[in-house]
DNA sequence: GTGAAAGCGCTAACAA
DNA sequence: TTGTTAGCGCTTTCAC
C-alpha cells in the first residue's frame, strides 16, 4: 500500500494549464453548469493531455456522493454467485460505477463485517445476495445498520428473501419448487426423495414449500416424502443420495434443491452403478452453465442469474420508494435427459 | 446514490463523547503509539456504542493510504476467474481489504478504462488477471498507467504472461501443455489434433509451446498437427470438435487449451455419436471444478487458480522490489475418465 | 460566466 | 501522553 505521499496530478494542476480557477475546472470536467462551452472544452483537453484523473476519494469526501457500490455474497467461487455478480458488473461498467465484491460464507456475523466495510467505504448502494435467514434475528444486526444506511441516503437492494427491509429481487423459488415437482410427477413418479440444504435458508423453505403444494395438491402426503438434509455443496449432494439409496431403495426420483447437490447426486449414483434418468431421475435448480454439460445432462429449474444481478443493481440505482419494491424473477423448468417415467 | 448530505457519525462526535481531542480518538481507534491504553480503551469502547464506523475516502485523502484493492478480470461468471477472484477476496478479508472487481470481456481498450477507474479511486494495488497479448503494443496504455501508478506508490501484480513491468504469478501454461500431450503420447496417441483459442493471447501461445515442445520430442512435426482455432468457449469447442471430425477423421485425441472448450468438444462428439474415450480421447485444461463432474469425467491440467490469486494479492502487498518477480504456480495432470489408449 | 473561499472527515506534524 | 492545527483534493455556495 502506498505510503508516501503519491506525486500525482491534482484538479489544481489542469487549472493552471488551462488558466482558469479551480472552481471553473471542476464545473467544466463535473460537466456541471455554468461555465461557456468554449471553456470547459478546453480544460477538458488540458486534462485529457495529461491524463487527469480525478481523485475519487476527495470528489465524494467534498461532494457527499459516491459512484461506487458493493455486493454482498456468499462465495464468488461459486457458479450462482458469480453469475449474479457477472450481471451487477455488467450494469456498474455500463453506469460508471466501481463495485466492491466481499464474501460472507454464509456467516451472519461476516455478513455483518462486510457490510460495515462497505458502509465505511461510503458506497452509494449495497446488494445483498444469496439466501436470507428464516430466523430474522439471524440478520438482525445487519438489518439495523442497513436501515442506517439508507437513512444516511445509502440505498439497498437483495437478491433472495430477507428480512432487510430493502427492495428486493426475489427468485421465483417457490413456484420453481412447485414446478419441478409437477414435471416429475408429471413423467409418474410417486416415490419421490429430496435432497436439501439447510432448511434455515429461506432459498431452501421456500423451495421446500413448492415442493409441498404441487405434492399436495397431487394427494401425496409431503411428510411421507423423504427430505434428506445435507450441505447445499456437491459433497452434500453425495451424502444425500448415499442415504437415500440406502434408507428409501425404492425411490423413482431425487429432487436435489440446487444444481450443485444435484451434480453430487449424479456422481453418487453413477459410483453405485444406478443409471440416470432408467432407474432413477434426477432434477436440479438453478441451471448453472454446465447444467447442460453433464452427462446426462440436468433437468432443473433455469433461473435468470445475471439478470438478477442486473436488476438489483437496477433497483438500487433508483429513487427509493416508500416501501420496498419487489421485483419478481422468473422461472423455466428445462427438461433435459436426467428425468424420464419411472420403470416401475 | 445519496445526494443530500449523510447525518452519520463523525470521529468529531466520537472524541466529543469520549471527553478527548480528535487527535487522540483517531490515535485511538487506529491503533497509532502515543495513547495511554485505558484511554484507548474508552475511546474504543464509545465508537463501539455509537456503532461509528471512519469514513475511509476522508482517511485515505488525510493520510494517502489505502486499504483497497482493485482485480481486473475477463468476466467473472467465467470458473476460471471466478476461482482466482475467491482467492483474492479470501486474502483480501484476512488483511481488512475492500475489493474492486470489474470486467474487460478482453478487450484492451475497456481494460485500459478499468485501470484507470482504478487508479481513480485510488486502490493500493491492482492486480490484472486473464491473459496478456502475445502483441505488446495492445496493452502499451494500460502498461504506460500502470508504471505511472506503481511511480506514485501503488503496487501491481499480474496472474499470466504480460508486458506490463510488474510482479507476476505465472501459470505453467508451457510446462502444463507439454505434461498434457505427453499424457496423450503416452496412451500411444499419434494422432492428436488441438482445439484453440486466439493465438494472439500469450496464455493460449505458451500452452501451444509446451504441446509442440512434446510432439517435437516425440519426433512429430507440429505442423502435421491440425490446430483448429476458435473462440475459447463452450461454443468454440463445439465449432472446433465438428471441423475436427470432418477435416480430420483420422483423430484419435482432441486436445482443448481450456475446459470450457473440452465440454463444447464433449458435447459436439456426443451429438455425433462419437463415443469417448473409445473413439477419441480429449484432454482440456484449467480443471474448473464441474471437470469432474463431466461424464465421461475429464483429463486436464490443474492449475491452483484460486491460490494464484492469493499469491497475486501476496505479491501486491510486499514492499516493492527493484525488479518484477515471478512466482510459479504449478500443475498436475489429473487424468480421468475422457482419455485412454487409442483402438487403432 | 468566473473566481475566492469555506468546508467534507480524517491523519500527522508540531506544540504543550 | 495529549491537544492544536494544517492540510489531503475536491465540490459548492457566494461574490463579482
Amino acid at each position: 500500500m502506498p505510503k508516501e505521499r503519491t506525486a500525482t496530478l491534482r484538479l489544481q494542476d489542469v487549472a493552471e494549464q488551462a488558466g482558469v480557477s479551480l472552481a471553473t475546472a471542476s464545473r467544466s470536467l463535473s460537466g456541471a453548469p455554468g461555465v461557456s462551452e468554449a471553456v470547459a472544452e478546453r480544460v477538458r483537453e488540458v486534462a485529457r493531455r495529461l491524463g487527469y484523473v480525478a481523485n475519487v476519494h476527495a470528489r465524494s469526501l467534498a461532494g457527499g456522493v459516491s459512484r461506487s457500490v458493493g455486493l454482498v455474497v456468499h462465495e464468488i467461487g461459486d457458479p450462482y454467485f458469480a453469475e449474479i455478480a457477472s450481471g451487477v458488473l455488467r450494469v456498474g461498467a455500463r453506469e460508471g460505477l466501481t463495485v466492491q465484491i466481499c464474501h460472507t460464507g454464509r456467516d451472519p456475523e461476516r455478513e455483518l463485517d462486510q457490510i460495515r466495510l462497505l458502509v465505511a467505504n461510503r458506497v452509494g448502494a449495497i446488494i445483498v445476495a444469496g439466501s436470507g435467514f428464516v430466523d430474522a434475528s439471524k440478520q438482525a444486526a445487519a438489518k439495523a445498520d442497513l436501515q442506517a444506511f439508507q437513512r444516511a441516503g445509502g440505498r439497498v437492494a437483495v437478491i433472495g428473501r430477507h428480512h432487510l427491509g430493502a427492495d428486493a429481487v426475489l427468485p421465483d423459488n417457490q413456484k420453481g419448487g412447485r414446478a419441478i415437482t409437477e414435471h416429475l410427477l408429471g413423467l409418474g413418479h410417486r416415490r419421490i426423495a429430496v435432497a436439501s440444504g439447510a432448511r434455515e435458508l429461506t432459498t431452501i423453505a421456500d423451495r421446500m414449500t413448492g415442493v409441498e403444494e404441487a405434492l399436495t395438491a397431487e394427494g401425496i402426503d409431503p411428510a411421507s416424502v423423504p427430505v434428506v438434509e445435507a450441505e447445499f455443496t456437491r459433497a452434500g449432494g453425495r451424502q444425500a443420495a448415499e442415504r437415500i439409496l440406502d434408507e428409501h431403495p425404492e425411490t423413482t426420483a431425487i429432487l436435489a434443491l440446487n444444481d450443485d447437490m444435484a451434480i453430487g447426486v449424479l456422481s453418487a449414483l453413477r459410483a453405485r452403478g444406478v443409471s440416470v434418468p432408467e432407474d432413477v431421475s434426477v432434477a436440479g435448480f438453478d441451471d448453472v452453465a454446465v447444467a447442460q454439460d453433464l452427462a446426462p445432462s440436468l433437468t432443473t429449474v433455469r433461473l435468470p442469474m445475471a439478470e438478477m444481478g442486473e436488476q438489483a443493481l437496477l433497483l438500487a440505482l433508483k429513487e427509493p420508494s416508500s416501501r420496498p419494491r419487489r421485483r419478481h424473477a422468473g422461472h423455466e423448468v428445462v427438461a433435459r435427459d436426467s428425468t424420464a417415467p419411472p420403470r416401475r
